[in-house]
DNA sequence: CGGATTGTTCTTCC
DNA sequence: CGGAAGAACAATCC
């Protein structure tokens, strides 16, 4: 289930390895994943992807001398994208795929961007929930502001996002997966921010006191700059453009270790499993208040 | 084999 | 009208 941390981690990936290339070809393999649009390959000939930006978990791909041609891609829960070279050859972005090293396309793949010097880049989504799909330049501004600020940036508003937390009376679990109201976080990463900031995920949003709105709030950036930093986290699906799995799983305190003992120094508590908010949620009833 | 899994959107309810 | 809660989506795992 990849969140902020694992689509930067493949953003950052694959403008290194697919900037400046120019489509060749497309194959749809499933028509779902491209939002059934069936000019998608007219659309994307020899264009040449000039960058890709994120915004909470959507990448935006632009074209090189393109000022209305967008290519909007979503993993949702299952999504991944593999970069494979023939030659072997990466200019940076870590390591890559031969053709001799995966079945690629495979089972799962939706889409196949094929470029001019033989590379090719995979969407394979399991569930079919992810999407690549065209937008103009006001559609991108639509998407684009229907997110929240992300609190990985230096100048994340943490006063405002206390205040903001004042007017809502749900869960702060439900509130921190709203990608309106803060955009990033996911599952994981919600029950790893609440426990850093000792805060229990059923607890109402604007019952929190400011100490512990301001702790959420740099937890929150900095549970997701750590796993940046390493690659994303890998708990079901995710694997980043060479088919790594991310790093972060390791540094994993709360989620998934149900019935474990808490991870703080000088907590006695044992990690329970609930649910809140519709999801799996994990939290210490001992530490977290 | 029923239930759980989750990111986002849609529907329903109050 | 708008917030809140729950269903829907899809495929697989246990």
């Amino acid at each position: 289930m990849p969140e902020l941390p694992e689509v930067e981690t493949v953003r950052n990936q694959l403008r290194q390895k697919v900037n400046g290339k120019k489509i060749s070809s497309v194959e749809v393999f499933h028509s779902k994943s491209v939002n059934h649009d069936i000019d998608i390959e007219e659309k994307l000939l020899n264009k040449k992807i000039a960058d890709i930006d994120r915004i909470g978990k959507l990448m935006i791909f632009s074209f090189e001398k393109e000022t209305d041609l967008f290519l909007l891609a979503h993993l949702k829960m299952t999504g991944q994208f593999f970069f494979v070279d023939p030659t072997g050859d990466v200019d940076g972005g870590g390591h890559s795929m031969t053709a001799a090293d995966t079945d690629l396309p495979m089972k799962h793949t939706r889409v196949g961007f094929h470029f001019s010097d033989h590379s090719s880049l995979y969407f394979n989504d399991m569930r079919l929930f992810g999407y690549v799909k065209i937008a103009n330049a006001e559609e991108v501004r639509i998407a684009r502001s229907k997110f929240g600020p992300e609190p990985i940036t230096k100048n994340f508003d943490a006063e405002w996002f206390y205040k903001k937390l004042k007017t809502r009376k749900t869960p702060i679990k439900a509130a921190l997966l709203d990608q309106s109201f803060v955009a990033g976080l996911g599952n994981i990463y919600v029950d790893e921010a609440l426990w850093r900031a000792k805060v229990r995920p059923t607890r109402r949003a604007d019952k929190l006191t400011k100490k512990e709105a301001l702790a959420l709030a740099s937890a929150s950036g900095d549970v997701m700059n750590e796993s940046i930093a390493v690659g994303g986290t890998t708990f079901q699906h995710f694997k980043d453009t060479g088919g790594e799995n991310g790093n972060f799983t390791d540094y994993l305190k709360v989620f998934g270790q149900q019935g474990k003992s808490c991870p703080r120094k000088d907590c006695n508590g044992t990690i329970k499993k609930i649910r809140c908010a519709g999801r799996g949620t994990h939290y210490c009833p001992a530490c977290q208040k």
